[in-house]
This record gives structure tokens, C-alpha cells and sequence, in this order.
DNA sequence: TCTGGGGTCCTAGGACCC
DNA sequence: TCTGGGGTCCTAGGACCC
């Protein structure tokens, strides 16, 4: 999808159109792009820019807050007219497919045809403007699709894909970023065809796995097909689940930087409640003023989902790490080393275990009628109430 | 200009076990 | 006195993607 986010934001306001317009936040505020609307592109705004660099080259631009929702309800618009096409299909992103049209040709007709086919049938349905690129790899379709932007088809027939890759910068390919970049240039190769020319061992050597990934890329062959993926271990669990925040101003207060772990703490153990899923490990992580960042893991001997547990693990690490007084940008809490549940308790531990998860499933359940504010870790109360109960849970006066 | 948040995958060292 | 080899698990950091 072409500038998807912005696309969607104009469905909601079209005044919108035409105009610079920036989404991922306002413009003073610590947050980069997410997305920038073509007019703003012209002034060198582009995602992942901070906020404030746009704002500088872009002073008139329209800066709002995306709307997550919004672009997940499009999303599956857009995947609907995908699977019309073919069954054989995977969203690969919120705004990215892949399509296996073999044996589509009488029903779509050739490539080509069927690739227009596919474009005018998503606008057509969607509002939206989107590209495709059609190639016998998902590579070269993927990389044809950015070639075709804004609004356009392209396709590559059998054959030519090492052709239409060898002239392009070697950034193109997905995989070779900054620091790739840097290091391939280093050797003199500024182009997929230099990258193409080069022995497979030589890039073996230097760049390990993702240089043999590279040398198959830049001639156009794909690592296996994707359609052939096994399915058969739940491929939508996911590996880790994560919260972090940076705060709008650095801040040493250690009664903040509590009640913000447990906040996150909160966050994660809802979400793995949500999928069923317990973690073994929790890792914290913590950003300095000077961006310096860093990781505390700890493996616990058993795997939790309860908030006051990570919670614990969570403020554990930070405090045997954090130098006191040393103000902090950022905060995270991340879960990993997922079973399907806690393992053995023993008596005790698994009475109190079973009382725990009764006690959040709850909290959700009220989360959910009466809003994320109803119920808090008494840790991430900013020391108003501080009164303990039930293992850390409280109640905020005034809600029920 | 000051740099988000949620992920995946890879590398590398060290502890520990047999 | 001169320290194997294979394996797993844990931790930390970093590149990259959207």
C-alpha cells in the first residue's frame, strides 16, 4: 500500500489530500515518523525521521497521532480483495501481501493483466492506492512493488530479475541496511549487480549467514518458497511479548521509574494471558540521556503470566543495575522463553499461583468494562496509595 | 534535528553437563 | 602442568523490518 497510514487518515478527513501530512505524532514530541504523505516526502520527510527533524523541514506539515485501529480494520479490507484472487496468500505486514498466482492464468490472465487486475480491484474497493510488482520471486515482486510507487504495476518476466535487480543500490534489497550498506560499500559494491558478481564464499566469510542470504538475493532466487511454510507450530504464536516507554522528559525519580516498570509489567502480563502463553524469561530495558542502552535478562525457574511476578523480576534487575540518580530516557519490559505453562508448583506456590491468576483474570475483565484506568499494580500508583494488598494489587479510591 | 515501539533473527561468550 | 569435544542453556548486544 502506498503511504498506508496517510492513505487511511484521509478516508477519515479528506481535506487532508494533497497536503503534507506526518503521522506518528505531534511535532514537538519525542516519537519519530511513522508515516509521510508524498507533499511532505518533497521536503525530505521520510518514517523513522524524529518528529522534531520533520517539523524543522517541514514547519506547515500536519502532524497527528496514528490510529493503529483504523489501519488494522483497512488491513483486513485490503487482505479481503487478496484472498478474493487467490487462496494461496499471506499479509506479510499491516500494509504488505504476497500473492502465489500459479494456475490463476485462466481466471486472471497473464501476469501482467492479472497484476492490473489485482491494483484496480484494491482502489476500487478500498479507496486506497497501493503498487504491485509481479515477478517469478517474492523478491523481485517485493522489490518491483517499490519501484512502482506511488500508484503503479510492474512486472518482471521470467528471466530478467537479476537484470532488473543488478542496477539498483544494494539498500534496496530487504535485509541490507545502514550497516550492511556501509560494509559492502567498504568492499566496493554499491549496486546488486556488484553484489551479484561476487563469490558466494567471499560473502560467506565476511558477513556470515546474511551474506549467503545476499548472494542468493541479488540474483534473484528466493530461500525456499513461502507458501510452503509449515503450519504446523502455530507459526501466529509469538517469540517474545514487549512494553516500553520513553518518557516525554528524562527522569531520575525512582518512585516514577517503579510505577512505570510495573505499568509495562502489567502491560506484558496481559497480553500473555491473552495468549495463553507463559514466560520463563524477563528482561528489562533502560536507556540513559545519552541514548547508552541496555538489557537485564533473568530466567526464572518456573514460567509466569502473572503482572506481579514479571513485576518483581522487572524491578529486581533494575535496581541492582540502574546507577541511582542517573536519569532515564526509556523503559522497557520484554518476555521471552514461552511454555504452555507454569510447569510444576509446589503446594503452596500453586495455591497462591491459582489465587493470582483469578485475581488479574479478574482485573481484565474490569479493564475491559471500565477502562485501562480501573485497576493498577499498588507499584505503578505514584505513591499515593500505597496501602499493599493481596500481593501488591490495590484499588483506586473512588472506582470499583 | 536528536533519535518510537513491537517484533525477529543472528552472534558470541560463558557456565555447566557428560 | 598445560588444559577434549559435543551439547544445552543463559545472557547481552546488535542489525533489521514495518
Amino acid at each position: 500500500m502506498d503511504a498506508f497510514f496517510v492513505s487511511v487518515e484521509e478516508l477519515y478527513d479528506p481535506s487532508l489530500k494533497g497536503k503534507p501530512v506526518v503521522v506518528g505524532g505531534k511535532a514537538h514530541e519525542r516519537g519519530v515518523v511513522s508515516a509521510a504523505s508524498y507533499a511532505a516526502r518533497r521536503f525530505g520527510v521520510h518514517s523513522a525521521m524524529p518528529l522534531r527533524t520533520a517539523a524543522q523541514l517541514c514547519p506547515h506539515a500536519i502532524f497527528i497521532d496514528g490510529h493503529r485501529d483504523r489501519y488494522e480494520l483497512h488491513s483486513k479490507q485490503v487482505k479481503a480483495v487478496i484472498e478474493s484472487f487467490t487462496p494461496k496468500f499471506e499479509m506479510a505486514s499491516i500494509d504488505e501481501g504476497y500473492l502465489d498466482m500459479t494456475g490463476t492464468e485462466r481466471l486472471h490472465g497473464p501476469p501482467l493483466a492479472a497484476a492490473h487486475k489485482l491494483h484496480e480491484a484494491i482502489k476500487n474497493q478500498t479507496q486506497l492506492n497501493n503498487s504491485i510488482g509481479a515477478s517469478t520471486a517474492r523478491l523481485v515482486s517485493k522489490v518491483a512493488s517499490d519501484q512502482a510507487k506511488p500508484n503503479g504495476v510492474l512486472w518482471i518476466p521470467p528471466g530478467a530479475e537479476a537484470a532488473f535487480l543488478a542496477p539498483l543500490d544494494i539498500r534496496k534489497i530487504p535485509g541490507v541496511g545502514k550497516v550492511a550498506e556501509k560494509n559492502l560499500q567498504d568492499l566496493g559494491i554499491y549496486k546488486v549487480g556488484d553484489l551479484a558478481r561476487l563469490d558466494d564464499r567471499i560473502l560467506f566469510e565476511r558477513f556470515g549467514k546474511l551474506g549467503l542470504a545476499l548472494a542468493g538475493k541479488a540474483k534473484g532466487f528466493d530461500a525456499g518458497s513461502w507458501f510452503e511454510k509449515d503450519l504446523s507450530n502455530n507459526a501466529e504464536d509469538p517469540k517474545s511479548i514487549s512494553h516500553e516507554f520513553t518518557f516525554d522528559k528524562d527522569t531520575a525519580d525512582q518512585a516514577t521509574l517503579e510505577s512505570t516498570l510495573a505499568h509495562m509489567s502489567e502491560k506484558v502480563g496481559r497480553r500473555l494471558r491473552d495468549h495463553s502463553l507463559h514466560a520463563r524469561t524477563v528482561q528489562i530495558k533502560y536507556r540513559y540521556s545519552d541514548f547508552s542502552t541496555f538489557t537485564r535478562a533473568h530466567s526464572l525457574d518456573h514460567a509466569t503470566q502473572l503482572d506481579t511476578e514479571i513485576y518483581q523480576t522487572a524491578r529486581q534487575l533494575f535496581l541492582r543495575h540502574w546507577q541511582p540518580g542517573r536519569p532515564i530516557r526509556l523503559l522497557g519490559v520484554h518476555t521471552a522463553g514461552f511454555e504452555d505453562s507454569e510447569g510444576q508448583l509446589d503446594l503452596i506456590d500453586g495455591e497462591r499461583n491459582e489465587k493470582l491468576k483469578k485475581v488479574f483474570g479478574a482485573a481484565d475483565i474490569l479493564r475491559d468494562k471500565f477502562g485501562e484506568s480501573t485497576l493498577n499494580l499498588a507499584g505503578s500508583l505514584k505513591g499515593r496509595f500505597r496501602e499493599r494488598v493481596h500481593d501488591g494489587i490495590t484499588k483506586k479510591s473512588g472506582q470499583s
